[in-house]
DNA sequence: GTTTGCGTTCGAGCGCGCTCCAAGGCCTAG
DNA sequence: CTAGGCCTTGGAGCGCGCTCGAACGCAAAC
C-alpha cells in the first residue's frame, strides 16, 4: 500500500509540528518514486484506483497521457504528479465538476492563479467541515461504543439501557 | 443551524480533553431542545435535511413514525432521537444497506448488542481511516495554497511554478 | 500457431442516495 | 366559497462516479 506509506509519513510529520511540516509535505507532494515512465497498471495500483477509473479521469478531460507505438497510455512524471493531485481532491470530496474546471485553468496559464487559488481556498474550508463533522460523528460513535460494551465506568449496564 | 451548534459544543468539549468529555458527548447524544412531538418539517429543519429524506428513511425502514388524526407525521422524542442518529452515521458514511441491518438488530432485542457493537467498532475504524485520509488532503490543499499565494518562504516564486 | 494476458475504444449499465412528480386531503385566511 | 399552504402516497427520475461489456490489437509463452 504506497498510499498508506504516504498517509503514514504526512501524519508523522503533521505530529512533528512546526516550520519544518512545510518541507515534509514537499517531499509528500514530489511522490517517492516515479520512474520516467509508467503503465496504467502500475498507475492504478500507486493510487489504488482502477485501470477503468484512470480511463474514465482522461476522459473526463482531467488529464492527457501519451501512447507508445502500441497505443498503449505512457504515464510520465508530469501525468503522475496531477493524478496523484487529482485523486487528492476525489478522496477529499471535490467534485469532478469542479477539478475539470481546476485543470481547464491550469491549460489557460498563469493568468489563472488567482482563481485556482480561489477554488483551492473553499475546497480547504469544505474539507475542514468535512473534519468538523467527522470528528463529531466519531465521538458519537465512540460514546455509543462505551455505552454498549466498553468499560465506561460504574454506570455501563445502566447505559446500555439507555443506549436503545 | 442547530447542527452548528452541536459541532461547536463537541468541538469545545474534544478541545478540553479528559475525562470530562464523555459527559459532554453524553449531554450531546441527548440533543437540546426535543420537543414531545414534532412534523417532518421541524424535524427536517433540525437535521438540516429535506422532509423528502425523511420520508425516504421511513421508506427504507430505518425508522418508524406515527401519525395524527390527519395522517401527517408525529415525531416523537424517541424518532428524533434515532434520526440524530442515523443522521451521525449517514453524514460519516455509513451506507443505507447498513444502517438498515443495525436498525434491525435494534428491533431483534437486546440479544444483538454484540453484532451491533461489531458494526459501530468497524464503522469507527472507517471514520478514523476517513479522517486521516482527510487530514492528508488538507495537508495536500494547504501546501499547494501557499505555493500559488500564501507566503511560505524565500523560494515562493519557485514554488509557483513547481506547483503547475 | 495458438493461447494467455494486458492493453485499446466506445458506449452502455449500475448502485447509491436522494429528489421530484402527480394526484389528492385537510386546515386556515381572506 | 375558494385559494394557499403543508401534508399524504406511490412511483418515477436523476446526478454522480464509476464500472463493465464487447470487440479488437499486439506480444510474449508454450
Amino acid at each position: 500500500m504506497t498510499t498508506d506509506d504516504l498517509m503514514a509519513r504526512a501524519l508523522e510529520s503533521l505530529g512533528a509540528d512546526g516550520p519544518l511540516s512545510v518541507e515534509a509535505i514537499h517531499r509528500l507532494a514530489d511522490v517517492a518514486d516515479v520512474p520516467e515512465a509508467m503503465t496504467i497498471a502500475e498507475v492504478a495500483d500507486l493510487l489504488d484506483i482502477s485501470p477503468h477509473t484512470l480511463r474514465y479521469y482522461e476522459r473526463a478531460g482531467l488529464i492527457e497521457v501519451a501512447r507508445d507505438g502500441n497505443g498503449h497510455r505512457v504515464y510520465d512524471t508530469h501525468a503522475v504528479r496531477r493524478l496523484v493531485f487529482l485523486t487528492r481532491m476525489r478522496l477529499s470530496g471535490m467534485p469532478m465538476r469542479d477539478l475539470q474546471h481546476y485543470v481547464s485553468l491550469v491549460d489557460d496559464g498563469e493568468r489563472t492563479v488567482p482563481e485556482r487559488l480561489d477554488i483551492l481556498l473553499e475546497h480547504r474550508d469544505t474539507v475542514r467541515r468535512q473534519l468538523r463533522e467527522l470528528t463529531l460523528s466519531l465521538a458519537a460513535i465512540e460514546y455509543k461504543i462505551a455505552t454498549y460494551g466498553g468499560r465506561t465506568g460504574p454506570d455501563a449496564e445502566l447505559s446500555v439501557r439507555r443506549a436503545r
